[in-house]
DNA sequence: AACAGTTGGTTCGACATCGAACGAAGTATC
DNA sequence: GATACTTCGTTCGATGTCGAACCAACTGTT
């Protein structure tokens, strides 16, 4: 009888905060008493109560609606090749704890995702709630329609693997899985209240991807591959060799383990990128311009992205966002290179989700996946506090 | 009372074809119920008629249903600097007359469209039938909200014009405005039976401009400036000094007037790119070489575009997709650059539409417009055969 | 020629949503 | 403290869409 897309939609927004049925009205262009009727069903449901009074505005005060259920969570996990990070968030996508474990994508998908199950349920052995949904940020594409892993080029064992169903018989609740950089651009996305309707987001890890939000929904191209700018050529890297087998590649200049590399060849030995990103916080001048050519060359590709796509918003993530340097070189690319139409506006920030923004992306995922389940209701209202 | 969303629906796809209310029902995924009560009110208007029954499927026949109203046109026009092409086309989009004018836009806005409503005007008199509403492609950037004409590089004198508004005023019924290259993607989109959901439509002629349909709806950019390959820096084209002010853009050496270029500097003269065309035609080996150089480097650019966006098309139009050498030198382009997930199903294709898709898009458009008139059932039904 | 099978179209009750009107519960003003 | 005003929420009739059941009209088989 709640099992309505409104329904959800009510549900996962009185659970992001608590608000009043006018307030629901406005937010969702709805008639007031489109959401009365949903609220009385919801109630009855036992999923939301009336808890409190809104401060009057000038005329008879609001009652404020709160979800019942507070105590659920969903478990959300970003793997990269050697580290995934595993976090617990509520049902409104506020994250309650994380850590850090290591990994081997090498070892499989099973060895793998028992090692992230286990994590998942020490965490809620510390934090307490229950489990309700699993999200996973996997850094290679996914089909979302058959479930599985393609083709990913950093995964070798892991193609046509169903890591959702795994993860589902590991820890017993529905799971859902995506690409990394589609998952942080829907968590920026989401984090922003000024967020632009079309927007690019742009993972830089070991490879360097892009998530695409069209009019607010995630654009995933037509075998599920989009985003992908890893190998666009440029031609300062015209000389350097890819793992894809090809010269020029963007990835041989841009991406950290380039950027360690390159300082190694200049004498400076870094463990990893956040090292890298240490020295530049302390003023290292090799890794300060090795990581602004980095920024510069990434600008340089994304510029050609950027004219094509004309978004209004360009969010980097990934651990080099948080060099300052890194996020100016490719702004000052993007405003030369790309047409003034095209930069009136344009906004090109490090990801204020940071990088959590993943995590948030699979969050909205896992929580959505859960909410359409049919058996809904029920696991909320005999489960609830 | 017909003027709902569906009401149109209905209207524009009988008036494409003659179809049974059940097969509406099919095809729009609605219940038959809601399609004969829509037909009811239709007919009731004087819209809509039965004419004549659809073979049976081995049970009872179907009742053709046509529109009432055959003899409204709409005038679209495609605008280049120096031509433009005007033509008449029925509520199907079927086209049924065209021609084409010499005009000058440098001349401005007032002029041109004066010289564009004479042509409609012509046309209108040899073919007969009612204008209703007129659709123009524009070479340039169109803020379809403020229906406005932007910052278009090549039509000085044109900036924040409303094209549509001179229409109007010259030939008295609604006109709408959009980039060529969009309307041309919108045609191409709508002709092919077999589209992808997401394609890419290239327009190649003195810029390079591509239109974007993303789920079957074109996209605009977040300042009506998607699609812009022009200025893509290729490598080929490092010495050469582009329009913009920069080197080494795509245009300097995949457009029309480059190629032109390019075989005088061997000392063959050809007028235009038509010329150029029946060259490679008539198997011209140095009007072949230069023209399948064109399309390398105009798939080397698109590689790029297609590894982010992914599309399921690429749809070349433009004088030189006439040219098979063309258009296979992009394809291999872009199945030997761009990923093998990407390529996976990637059509490469000049447009089935050929020249004809910008018109087809802008009748499109010019239809909707109308049919989203709030004075329309009155318009049909007084004036109606 | 009767009858089963198939497809086309309508009727009717259920449901979601809307908008207008109204009652409820405050604040501001005199 | 009466009165106007503002905001919150509900009631109620209208509308659009759905699906199930039903009637209508044809084909093919025996």
């Amino acid at each position: 009888m709640s099992t309505g897309n409104l329904a959800v939609g009510l549900l996962r927004r009185i659970a992001a905060q608590s608000v009043t049925r006018s307030a629901l009205a406005k937010e969702m262009g709805l008639a007031p008493s489109t959401i009365s009727a949903k609220i009385n069903d919801l109630m009855a449901a036992g999923l939301v109560e009336e808890r409190g009074a809104a401060p009057s505005r000038g005329g008879r005060p609001g009652r404020l609606l709160s979800i019942t259920y507070r105590t659920g969570r969903v478990a959300v996990i970003s793997m990269g090749a050697k580290h995934a990070n595993v976090a617990l968030a509520d049902l409104a996508r506020t994250i309650h704890i994380d850590s850090s474990i290591a990994i081997d994508v090498a070892q499989g998908p099973e060895a793998t995702v028992e090692l992230i199950a286990a994590e998942v349920r020490s965490l809620l052995a510390r934090e307490g709630g229950e489990l309700l949904s699993v999200g996973i940020c996997i850094p290679g594409p996914v089909d979302i329609e058959r479930r599985v892993v393609i083709a990913p080029s950093r995964m070798p064992g892991w193609h046509n693997q169903d890591v959702g169903a795994l993860l589902e018989a590991a820890l017993g609740v529905p799971a859902i899985t995506d690409n990394d950089a589609n998952l942080a651009a829907l968590g920026e996305y989401l984090s922003r209240s000024d967020a632009a309707a079309n927007s690019i987001t742009v993972l830089a890890g070991t490879g360097i991807g892009t998530g695409i939000i069209v009019d607010g929904e995630l654009y995933r191209g037509s075998t599920y591959a989009s985003g992908d700018i890893t190998h666009t050529k440029v031609e300062a890297a015209a000389e350097r060799m890819c793992s894809c087998g090809n010269r020029g590649c963007l990835e041989t200049i841009a991406s950290g383990a380039a950027i360690v590399g390159d300082l190694a060849t200049s004498g400076i030995t870094a463990q990893d990128i956040i090292e890298v990103l240490a020295m530049v916080r302390d003023g290292d001048p090799a890794a300060n311009g090795v990581v602004r050519e980095a920024g510069r060359q990434l600008g340089l590709a994304l510029s050609t992205v950027v004219n094509f796509f004309n978004p209004g918003d360009v969010y980097l993530t990934g651990a080099l966002s948080g060099a300052s340097v890194y996020v100016a070189a490719v702004r000052s690319q993007l405003y030369e290179r790309c047409l003034p139409l095209v930069t009136a506006g344009l906004r090109v920030e490090a990801a204020q989700a940071g990088n959590d923004a993943g995590l948030l992306g699979a969050a909205e995922l896992a929580i959505l996946h859960l909410l359409n389940q049919p058996s809904l209701p029920a696991r909320f209202s005999d489960s609830g506090n």
